[in-house]
DNA sequence: TTGAAAGCGGTACCAA
DNA sequence: TTGGTACCGCTTTCAA
């Protein structure tokens, strides 16, 4: 590589390897005068301290891996930008994989960072795992923080308030007369989409509204599979109003409200959990729960990077509300 | 880390830690049964190398790093998938930037990624960036392949077909009946910028439509900025048609028609280049320019690691066409 | 306050 | 086909 290494430093100053290793890292036992001189070679020749030889010895990276399940999506796209404004602050480095919701890949993934000295991880689960056995392994061998998609054993997680953000939404189609009121289920073998179905069933018991089985949709990640199954519930079922628990099916029923001549909101009124920046240009303009997406990615970054620094750690949780935007597709 | 390294797995098989090395390298060197017994055990203990010590033998980290201006944007999020899946492909790790358009941050990264010994850069640069010496340093001292946002200067690259689908976009509008076509500009500093905006000037010639500087809209990256230019513009100049450089400026422009009760497309008809997925969606749908996002992304990433397996490598550039989505927008 | 030297875990050269 | 060993660049202990 042809790289200035300690080495080089030494030799041109006449001192030890040793002491420029501890002039860099700014140790006590070293005189100002000797350190101002490595500083300003250092600096003139544009030293880089290479991070495999500093990695191997003192077994850290600078490095934390982000496992997400997507990323061309606005809530994870957002939330990276958090990840990357904490990660920037400390100095350390960003490994980003992609799961794309498969568990297997996770897994894969969880193996490879283990093998790959990162100091940390933040992870976002993938919906389709059937088991969490790598997730407890991992989280006993390196520090973890989970967040928006959790599962039930994970020591340090940011979620978002599920319960009372699903809570809020049916309630605002009750409050505005709904009494057939839809739920688009996703997520449902993760924490976070229990937890909205939860509050969507609180909600209707709270007004005094019967559950009915039909009236929940169980989403996939199969598109077409959706889109049936959408189709039959409005065309069909005949719902008031939906709930949707993630952005993509408040989409398809859009498109099948369109293709249908379906009102919005006349016919169907919808809300939905969505980070979309554009709802507000939607025909109609879409209301929505908006989870805070960059600080959601802030805070699990500032989380983890706070128990690197600690090493000893406890079960730690934070939860980051999220908003109600209230728009013409439930006026 | 208490983890299983070569010299254990030599010591439980009584060989030396190079025969180990070796076998697990799968070397010609060494005998079958030997690989067999090597690779056994390695599997069973779940041995993993540690990159630190290999990457500072062999200089090498299998990781390449990817700066990006943002990543809350359809584009790039499309564009991080494809080089997502290139990378996963080739055993590629990925090491994320964000420069928020800032070359300073990105000056800042690329001096941070010489001294991460990465395998190779890929990168789309800032637009503020006034002078581009970073870039051709890095080019010299790192395998780099820029992509989407290019400078005269980069040896490998991938792009879009910008002249053209600028000229599409200007020529649909003209054959739709407008004669003060508007044009928002931006990414000026750049080369796509600048091919974009050739496209207008060209496709207006053609026609015989005479350029009007009034028509152009030079926009930055502050959205106040933006938001009072473009509503001068929709409110005194009146064009009868828009050609938006990049998609936020096309948002814009819905929210100031939308306040002042402009008709899209009855008085303004607007296409833009975009790769929003609810385009189709918007309050008219909106007539796109789409970048193959996924695609370039991708042939970047494998065009870069073409050149780390041959490291002798030449000039290469490659034209990823965009699409052209007709909707209501340009009716 | 400084330096000598032993590693960190692999790799690769050379000898056996 | 296998083993011994120097070494990649940096950190850290211990001695000076």
């Amino acid at each position: 590589m042809g790289e200035i290494t300690i080495k080089h430093l030494a030799e041109t100053l006449n001192v030890s390897t040793a002491t420029i290793s501890k002039a860099l890292r700014d140790s006590h036992e070293i005189s100002n005068s000797t350190k101002a001189r490595v500083f300003e070679l250092a600096k003139s020749l544009n030293y880089r301290p290479n991070p495999f030889a500093s990695g191997l010895r003192r077994q850290k990276s600078n490095t934390i891996a982000v496992i997400l399940p997507e990323i061309a999506d606005n809530f994870f796209g957002q939330a990276i930008n958090g990840i990357e404004e904490a990660a920037r602050q400390k100095g350390y480095h960003l490994l980003i994989y992609l799961s794309h919701d498969s568990s297997e890949r996770e897994a894969f993934f969880i193996n490879d960072v283990l093998g790959r000295c990162v100091d940390g991880l933040l992870i976002s689960i993938s919906f389709d795992g059937a088991n969490f056995s790598h997730l407890d392994e991992i989280q006993q061998k390196l520090p973890t923080v989970f967040f928006d998609r959790t599962y039930e054993g994970s020591l340090l997680h940011v979620t978002n308030n599920d319960y009372d953000s699903a809570f809020e939404a049916t309630k605002h189609l009750l409050d505005g007369g709904c009494r057939n009121v839809a739920y688009l289920a996703a997520l449902q073998t993760l924490d976070n989409g229990n937890q909205r179905f939860k509050g969507y069933l609180g909600a209707l018991q709270q007004f005094g509204v019967p559950f009915r089985q039909e009236l929940v949709v169980d989403c996939t990640n199969n598109r077409d599979d959706n889109y049936a199954k959408l189709f039959h519930l409005v065309k069909n079922v005949k719902p008031d109003g939906i709930v949707s628990s993630i952005e993509k099916l408040a989409k398809i029923c859009y498109h099948i409200c369109n293709d249908l001549g379906v009102d919005i909101p006349g016919d169907i009124k919808i809300i939905s959990f969505s980070n979309l920046d554009c709802a507000a240009l939607l025909n109609p303009s879409l209301t929505t729960i908006t989870q805070q997406a960059f600080e959601m990615g802030k805070e699990a970054a500032t989380m983890l990077f706070k128990v690197l620094k600690n090493s000893n750690y406890e079960a730690e949780s934070k939860v980051v509300k999220a908003q109600l935007f209230k728009r013409m597709s439930t006026r």
